[in-house]
DNA sequence: CCTACCGATCGGTAGG
DNA sequence: CCTACCGATCGGTAGG
């Protein structure tokens, strides 16, 4: 019996437990960081034992790229669809900024902190795997800039204004307390009343 | 000959070698966080054995928020002038953002990039002791937010406002490179220049 | 501040 | 995906 018909569709299983690994790594890499978190802590949130993981990635490294990776391309269709809607230029920048909002705080959504945090611990390697899909989401910010600019609603575009930007809805992620104080809708608008004019 | 004459102040002494530790741990846990960062490396980079740095600390975390301590010490009293000066409210936020700006990515000033990173490295109680300093440091802006929406310059004062300012000087960690693009004194005019109207 | 060391834990692997 | 394990390394300590 307890062996019983292991055979489904292999790759739909370990699809399954590799999106188990993903999930449960992208929250204890939040918590407790990268270097902080063991291949350990994370079987065991999943239920294998220590060596598993590595039955479905090469290494720790590979899955915190997963993980960042899982982040950005649940995140850029939403993003995308935005950046190419007719929103006039103050309503699209407040949508994006309320959607990347919900990629950092929202609940669940661990994955993009932790490509905030922990970027450094990725390899060179793989650091330029991730940045193929790190740069579309900055271009999609690069774009709404550049528009907000043209339409006179801040006073310069280019990398530096697009970073400033960024910074300051990425820096949530270290004071943002849910269920205290502003919710996330509140604090895209009172971030589109400060930054525009 | 090789143990002559140990006998200086012997609180001289303890001193300089555990200043010695703060700076070099600083700057190694910038570059590798603190949970990447070994005592062993601690000891190496100032020349002592693995076990030395114990006689001036209690623990790996005693050392964390040394660090932090000392950027802390060394940062606000340049703030402090700043924002007691007589200073118009747009120069004084340009200079107070200047002033930030070398404290987080001046050359050999990697204290405040540790507490802004590794915050969470601190145990609960040491945290609290760091957060005396720290939240003197934060009144300070505090105080230059309300003066310049007061003065019409930003739409709203209060935390939000604050901590959405002080996350876009502080992401620059993440970004800035020394010697390509602009220089500090350019970013902080950009900054300026983009936040208030 | 060094010597010598400890118990615990780490990422990862061989073989099934 | 488990069992069993490896070599390396970790933070910290006793005793001087």
């Amino acid at each position: 019996m307890s062996k019983a018909a292991p055979s489904a569709p292999p790759g739909a299983i370990d699809n399954n437990r590799r999106a188990d690994l993903v999930r449960v790594s992208a929250r204890l890499f939040r918590e407790r960081g990268f270097d902080g978190t063991t291949i350990r802590d994370i079987a065991d949130a999943v239920g294998m034992r220590s060596g598993s993981p590595f039955y479905h990635f090469k290494s720790k490294q590979e899955i915190l790229a997963a993980v960042m990776e899982e982040g950005l391309t649940a995140g850029l269709p939403a993003a995308e669809a935005i950046v190419a809607s007719d929103l006039p230029p103050r309503a699209k920048f407040e949508a994006l900024v309320r959607a990347h909002l919900e990629t950092v705080l929202g609940a669940g959504h661990d994955f993009i902190p932790v490509l905030l945090y922990d970027w450094r611990c990725l390899t060179p390697e793989l650091q330029e795997r991730v940045k193929i899909l790190r740069d579309r989401y900055d271009q999609l910010w690069q774009d709404v800039v550049t528009e907000l600019h043209r339409a006179g609603l801040i006073a310069s575009d280019g990398t530096v204004a697009r970073l400033l930007l960024m910074g300051a809805i990425n820096y949530s992620v270290l004071w943002y307390k849910d269920g205290q104080g502003a919710d996330l809708d509140q604090l895209a608008s009172e971030a589109a009343a400060l930054f525009l004019r």
